[in-house]
DNA sequence: GTCTATACGTGGATAGAC
DNA sequence: GTCTATCCACGTATAGAC
């Protein structure tokens, strides 16, 4: 599967996001029309990914994210309660948004060298569709505890494949935890430097591909 | 090569390295007593490196560090000049102690399987050996031009010997550009996520060596 | 729904005693 | 060399007009 198709199966904007956050926090956010607070949702998480990614979200004024947007400092305050809340707003989706799609691929395809790659590939894609809110929830995240259960959690579903796939003698055997662990660093690789894959001229086709041969080379027997 | 051997050889003690960044910095420093300057910037930097860790430089108070180090406000403005002076002192100490070990490895060995591996290593080792300025460097660091800068000159010493190996028909031809920018995740992975790897329950050594086990898989014809 | 004006607290930094 | 006390700027958050 190729970066495009994967756009065409998996359909979902960045406005469909911020819809869904409108509605799961409609409790604390203070306006009614829904049209007006998606796409003043869209503006905000753009700033906010904007200057976090040059200064990180805690260097980040509110007066800086007003300027941002475009908006006034009140307004801002009608969209969350406060700075920390929107630190947790931001996360609790960026986490959605890499669950769902992990035990959604991992379902699908049955033999486990199929399974492996296109698990591998997916959680690519996805992060390229994505890729401000995976490199946000990794910066501004690491040592919730929350994060490190979402790292072991999709970690297990590697590690799971490999076991599988040596089981029926595709894979050779090995310490299947730690592969799959370095298995998820490659992956986060293409999301965190993403201004060397730009400079070196990688596209993400290019990337899965080669990181999918590097992991067949190894684990095939 | 084992990580024991390695602390034999590269004998740099945390000590050492805070001596280093005394005498870089005697004219910004206003104490005179070196034994005193040393044991505080220790001090100092293992307050940083520990507050950090959890909430990130920015977010970290001048307070906070007062109050781990132990030492007044006032104190601590004897040993830099304010609190961006000291992130500047860190990061500056951290890119030496990289650069440093790298060139010296590189040019180790002659053939190219055997110069791989040893860099390969070397900087694992390093990277255990001081960790928290690792892990510092890279978080707190990410977009500053220089650290860019000095991932493409140690990103380059991998990608040459991945060129002359492919000349002696030793690797297997590819984009070396592409598996050199890799194998750095991989690398950076061991300090980044320290975390997991203590709960796997893996050592250093195991680390180093299934890494090089799959860039071996990789890249030999 | 969005703005301006403003209150209030926190945090960086310094002066000056010891 | 280190401390306490204090200054001042900046940043978060709110009130209330439009």
């Amino acid at each position: 599967m190729e970066f495009k198709e994967f756009t065409k199966i998996y359909e979902v904007s960045n406005q469909d996001i911020s819809r869904e956050v409108y509605r799961n926090n409609q409790n604390t956010i203070r306006i009614k029309k829904e049209i007006t607070a998606v796409n003043n949702l869209e503006k905000i998480f753009n700033a906010v990914f904007y200057i976090s990614y040059k200064k990180g979200f805690q260097a980040m004024s509110m007066r800086d994210l007003s300027q941002k947007t475009g908006m006034s400092l009140g307004s801002l305050y009608a969209y969350f309660k406060g700075k920390n809340d929107l630190l947790g707003i931001i996360q609790t989706q960026g986490w959605a948004i890499i669950k769902k799609d992990i035990e959604q691929v991992s379902k699908s395809h049955e033999a486990p060298l199929e399974k492996l790659k296109a698990v591998i590939k997916a959680h690519i894609f996805l992060s390229e569709l994505f890729r401000p809110w995976f490199f946000f929830t990794f910066m501004e995240a690491r040592n919730i505890a929350a994060v490190k259960s979402m790292e072991d959690h999709t970690q297990k579903i590697l590690t799971d494949i490999l076991v599988a796939g040596e089981k029926q003698d595709v894979f050779k055997p090995g310490n299947h935890h730690l592969t799959a662990s370095i298995i998820k660093a490659m992956q986060q690789e293409w999301y965190l430097k993403q201004w060397k894959y730009k400079k070196l001229n990688v596209s993400v086709d290019q990337f899965a591909d080669h990181l999918v041969g590097m992991v067949e080379a190894f684990c095939l027997v």
